[in-house]
DNA sequence: ACCTGAACACCGTTCAAGT
DNA sequence: ACCTGAACACCGTTCAAGT
């Protein structure tokens, strides 16, 4: 289980110290990251990865950057407004799904959000061709990033799932959500 | 500045260490919050402090409690139901903003959102008095408190503000989320 | 009952020394 | 250029000893 991924390559590169990181910070949760863990993982002195990664703080910047690339490729589909913004939560969701325990400690940090990231430009393009003013179209689109943001970070961290009682708890009230966030548009539209 | 509290009472009490603690994550947040710093503002030995509050997360625990003891007295006044959501949203808003570096650490935890407590049962009662089914007031309610609370998240570590860029940027962003959950709600009804 | 000092098992990070 | 050991300045917490 140990001294993973040295076999080949000796050298210690950026690539290798992401992947190990995200592993750890995977099965068992930021607070189990440390450099000395980490550099236990890959077989090398704690010191090395100072070589490659500025501190801890840009290691984990790092990771949240190489997870969050997949929003680059975004298809939001060729439905009405009201689809394709779902489509866009529901990318969305599925991101953060892929590693909930880095997702829960990104959304704690104060730029996890990008603006004019590709995710937001699709937001305004959605909000645009659904007919809401020009001059409302980035205040809605913060609001909605913003409100579908703390939707997720609610059901990643188990909140949402122990608001409501039931099995698809998760399922079911980021459905609704969305619903009600749709519906909260159209209302201004 | 230091040795604070520590005149008439040579007494260590439960709620001089809250007091004190809850200070320190005020001014400097919660991460410059440690057993030891504690102990040196309450001219202390670090160890005093167990004989008090089990360890650092109960302590935590009981600063949030504190903090949150205010939504005990939310009065919702007598308006349309849509008036009520929105005095409902507000109370929550200043309680979160009287504290924004306690909130901030509280919303990362899974537990800070409480199912029957005051707050939640009053966004019942508001929900159930704008007529919507009652097998759908729970489930509504549940995601109104998590959309709101990641809102009140993203306003107090910044992100509100980053994403608009105005002046006015929480106080309109807030105001707008909130129409737009409460439009949102009245397609439901 | 309450307080304390020493100690344990950890942290992130710096720095001088090695290859 | 990359790696390393020792060291610094911190952590939370346990435990035996004091009053």
């Amino acid at each position: 289980m140990a001294e993973s991924a040295k076999s080949g390559d000796q050298r210690l590169t950026k690539g290798a110290i992401l992947q190990a990181a995200l592993n750890i910070v995977d099965t068992d949760g930021v607070d189990a990251l440390s450099m000395r863990k980490l550099a236990g993982q890959l077989g090398v002195n704690p010191m090395s990865i100072y070589h490659h990664v500025e501190n801890k703080a840009a290691l984990l910047d790092g990771l949240t950057r190489l997870v969050t690339d997949g929003a680059r490729h975004i298809a939001v589909g060729e439905g009405t407004w009201q689809e394709q913004l779902r489509n866009l939560a529901y990318e969305f969701r599925s991101l953060s799904l892929a590693h909930r325990n880095l997702i829960r400690y990104a959304f704690a940090s104060d730029d996890f959000i990008q603006r004019d990231g590709p995710m937001w430009r699709t937001l305004c393009t959605v909000l645009r061709t659904a007919g809401l003013p020009e001059s409302e179209v980035e205040r809605t689109g913060a609001v909605l990033a913003v409100l579908v943001g703390g939707l997720l970070h609610t059901e990643v961290n188990g909140t949402m799932r122990r608001l409501i009682g039931s099995g698809q708890a998760d399922d079911a009230g980021f459905a609704l959500a969305v619903q009600l966030l749709i519906d909260g548009v159209a209302a201004r539209v």
